[in-house]
DNA sequence: CGTCCTTGTGCAATCGTTTGCGCAATCCAG
DNA sequence: CTGGATTGCGCAAACGATTGCACAAGGACG
């Protein structure tokens, strides 16, 4: 008794491959190939030995000491502003299903939208060897991508583009249009638009998209009825009173974000406006509690699984040697009461 | 030219220890060690020169080897049920942090509180060989705590809480008392609540607490004016509009997560009532867009923030062999428009 | 001037898995 | 009954990092 190890803490399995081959009475390397995925040059008996041996014995493949050996760790890093922005927090859902059906794991990391911050999570993420890279953060004047590029590493981005990198998004142009068209048809000419992040793409063209439907249609928007924002309520709210606060305030507001929408509703109210009957109100990603809103939300919808899955696709061809090409999703406008009046 | 093997989709990083341990004419356990946190037994010149060679080079450690050899991954993985419930997000988000502090990375999984996924993410997990579980989405009758035990992985529970099991959450009992208590005083006497998962400790105490409150003061709630739900705000729209259909429809609705009360707030115009005025709302978390909401939404504020942090020092904790005990905080009214009539 | 200690470094084993290569056993045809 | 093809399996070398142990150099001390 004196002499036995002090077995604190013991994690109670150390079943490795060995373990089970000397079990099966068999050699290490025939237990690997047995339960490989399709095991080549082993007797089909060998195999169901291996296997159930494998499963009773509750062996699981290290799958870190596979990796350094195959130089895959089979892993895909995702890259976000916050996973607290119900958008991304969306498409990285679709991306880890995406990638856990493909037989891969991903991590993800929270930038903040801040360099300093994204740089030391990206190493973190090439320390782990990550075979490749889903940029959903991607901003102007944003290194990641050329530095992935040039270390080799595949990468696509997702949701915001960047001139020159293979990306997955969906036409956010045309959703500003689309938003354009609805109220000028609805009769609006004085409309406000808080604009999200003119570093992000998204925010930029959907925007752009906006300003330029309404100045074609002969009402072009000055700048104080543009204002800049982050992508999320308060920031929505500030945004939403400052519009209010105008001489003349607009008459329809086109929010690049849901959640910033949410926010103008709360700024309208405050002015002491209602929602939809005096003040229209255009959202985007249509979110679920879009819906469900005490006044539904108008909002352009884009379709976050399938950015999701795409880009998990693109990143899979490049693993198999493939070059794929960028996707460009169409946007859809989703008519609610926010903007049933007039 | 012709016997150039093809250098298709080459990774450009072989730089290993032996790399830098060669450029700086040194054995590679000499870089080893100069390279580690605390380089003992190590020249502080040869440190030096170490480490800028290792810089110079972009010599990055591969954990995923040096966990093969150390038996830690340094990896944690996180259970949630999902992530696109904000306030599981915030949480992880804190998780994450945390554990980035203290030099781990996280894994999360979503279960979409359904047990086989769980047991295939959970699997994923333990093949990573993961230092530790955070389990958000722990539910009676749930196994994973249990079978984390027998296997000897250290784990924590958090937000929701199992009997016998380490856990960091907060008073949810006492949380739906301090509900209960504010709508009396104001003198609801004929209550409504959305309870959630009742399997969830969350859905369960909250309502608990409520009811009990109620109870003692003299107005036990009908078992018609407690309607079960998921977490999600289509959920909360449901369940408000059958609270709402009842042949005396209740004064106040209690619902156990912001989320529900968005959804309610739907059930309650719909009604053709108006929120705050006719009918009071309090919610659960107090999340950043109830402040901001049109009618802002009265809720209980549970700190989410701390709760990641300190389910990681938990965690942290029996690393250092330690064995931590479970942490109750204290919630806490946070009084807005939607209460504030009558 | 010899011995002992300290300090800095190298050697080699080890973690769990995959895989190229080669050896044995089996089969069938000539 | 023999020889070649085929099949099934084992050996050992990686992969990249860490670490116990041994050893060399140098200073302190008697």
């Amino acid at each position: 008794m004196k002499d036995e190890p002090i077995a604190q803490r013991a994690r109670v399995r150390p079943v490795t491959l060995a373990t089970v081959a000397h079990h099966a009475q068999v050699h290490v390397s025939t237990a690997s190939r047995a339960l490989s995925d399709n095991p080549a040059g082993i007797g089909a008996d060998t195999v169901r030995r291996v296997r159930e041996l494998a499963a009773v014995l509750g062996y699981r493949r290290d799958v870190g000491a596979a990796g350094l050996r195959t130089g895959s760790s089979r892993l895909i890093g995702v890259l976000v502003p916050r996973l607290t922005d119900l958008v991304l927090a969306s498409i990285y859902e679709s991306i880890d299903a995406a990638a856990g059906a493909a037989g891969y794991g991903t991590v993800v990391a929270n930038t903040l939208d801040d360099p300093d911050h994204r740089r030391v999570r990206l190493d973190a993420m090439l320390s782990r060897r990550i075979d490749g890279v889903v940029i959903g953060d991607s901003h102007i004047g944003d290194t990641a991508a050329h530095e992935l590029r040039a270390r080799g590493v595949p990468y696509v981005l997702v949701m915001r583009k960047l001139e020159g990198h293979l990306s997955v998004t969906t036409d956010d142009y045309r959703g500003g249009q689309l938003a354009a068209e609805h109220l000028l048809e609805l009769g609006h000419h004085r409309v406000g638009v808080i604009a999200g992040d003119q570093l992000a793409s998204t925010g930029r063209e959907r925007t752009l998209g906006f300003r330029r439907a309404f100045e074609s249609a002969g009402y072009p928007l000055p700048d104080p009825y543009v204002v800049e924002s982050a992508f999320s309520t308060p920031s929505g709210l500030l945004a939403g009173s400052e519009l209010m606060r105008l001489p003349d305030p607009p008459t329809a507001i086109f929010a690049v974000h849901d959640l910033l929408a949410l926010g103008a509703m709360g700024a309208i109210r405050d002015a002491g406006k209602r929602v939809g009957e005096d003040v229209g109100l255009i959202g985007y990603n249509d979110l679920d509690l879009a819906a469900t809103l005490p006044v539904p939300l108008t909002s352009v919808r884009s379709d976050l699984g399938a950015m999701g899955s795409l880009s998990v696709d693109a990143l899979l061809g490049q693993f198999r040697g493939e070059t794929p090409s960028s996707v460009l999703l169409p946007p859809e406008l989703v008519v609610r009461a926010t903007t049933q009046h007039r």
